[in-house]
DNA sequence: GTATAATGTGTATGTAAGACACAAAGGTTC
DNA sequence: GAACCTTTGTGTCTTACATACACATTATAC
């Protein structure tokens, strides 16, 4: 192999997170604002540079930790952008990751080496110009991650280790943007065998308490507290 | 941003395709057999380096001209391969591209620059050791194009223009292998409303012939004969 | 104890999937 | 041309799953 050949050098690997979450009913994306040149003062998804000795899932992982303080999401790869141009520094492609959390207990990091803020943004709200192409990034991760919202272990994060059935309603209802029917939600989620009612009740007052569920299995990706 | 900090110095992104046919009721894949070092005489997917003006699609397409001479493919992509290790050379990422093609009347180089050869394997038969971890690839790229078979449309490039029901059906046979109930079969597909009957017929001698059927819109993934 | 606010439950209907057997078309053979 | 061979083409019944829909229950607040 032609290690100098110009045509092929000075490439970079980027990862790019897309960290979903759910809270008041509406579904929230972590964006960081960006201190340093390009795009300076510009929004964008947690992103860096993949290094020699990492695969990109472990980068990923990394650069969550390091840009926003967020360690131990479980996360998907769904797609590779590579559009030569995305990048005005150099060639850079993108391996795009897409994770989702209970923000509830997480605290984000503010300001970083390279970032001067970091926030959980309505979709509604996300500004148009966020940096690079990651506009064009997170419209595809939002498609994907419909689809594998009702296929995926992606949506046991999303929860407490205990929540009722309303709170797992209310959470499906937000990401996909419909209204189910209670008791056909009900009847359909607990046929898969995911969930396991543990006979604890919510602690609620004002009305009757729900009963308390949990997923059925590992707990590998409980969300560190930070 | 720093570009020759050497923690991510010297990257290099390749694509690699794995590309499958359906013939005589067996799944096929295309391998092409090594010249150069690493790996010398060993078997592999066709797959090369990504250039500084292409984006990883476009580069997939190019090689696939170059090394087997085949063009027009459809392809998607799946998955990109990052272990750090997975290049003995240099520090090189995989985006990975399935794709499947009728390859009754491609005629593919056997010879190029860097190849000495290339071959459909039945899946059965492909060795072991193929180079870099392309076994891993190409097992991974097995089990999505499984599931993608039934979702997308990618099996419109495996039948001629005009095919009967029959064949339609061998084909997700061959590569589900399982067999389905022909009343089953044609009364689910035909109201996909993917293919409408063109009132031909097949031209076969020795026993009834069967309706010609076709795609219903593009012909955009034709493929070209070379 | 009465009102309020949410949870929890069963049935009936429509739609898609899966199992299953025989007639029809064309060619071949005698 | 009659009988036979090979493959295509078709309908119904059963079962599972998705959808629509209304009322009783549990707790707190007043």
């Amino acid at each position: 192999m032609d290690i100098g050949n110009p045509r092929y050098k000075n490439q970079g690997i980027h990862v790019v997170c897309t960290l979903f979450t759910v809270r008041d009913g509406e579904v929230k994306v972590l964006l960081v604002q960006r201190s340093n040149k390009p795009y300076t003062d510009k929004w964008m998804l947690p992103s860096g540079a993949v290094y020699n000795d990492e695969d990109c899932e472990t980068a990923m992982k990394r650069e969550m930790i390091e840009k926003t303080g967020i360690s131990g999401i479980y996360v998907e790869q769904f797609h590779t952008f590579s559009n030569p141009k995305r990048s005005p520094l150099m060639r850079m492609i993108a391996v795009g990751y897409i994770g989702i959390v209970n923000s509830e207990n997480i605290k984000i990091k503010k300001k970083t080496e390279k970032t001067q803020n970091s926030e959980w943004f309505n979709l509604a709200d996300v500004p148009c110009d966020l940096a690079y192409d990651h506009r064009e990034i997170l419209l595809e991760a939002i498609e994907i991650m419909k689809k594998r919202i009702m296929k995926t272990p992606i949506v046991r994060s999303l929860l407490p280790k205990y929540f009722t059935l309303p709170e797992l309603q209310n959470v499906y209802e937000a990401i996909l943007n419909k209204k189910f029917d209670r008791r056909n939600f009900r009847k359909k989620f607990l046929q898969l065998n995911l969930i396991e009612n543990t006979g604890l009740m919510q602690d609620i007052k004002g009305h009757r308490p729900a009963n308390l569920y949990k997923f059925i299995g590992t707990d590998e990706y409980d969300v560190d507290i930070f």
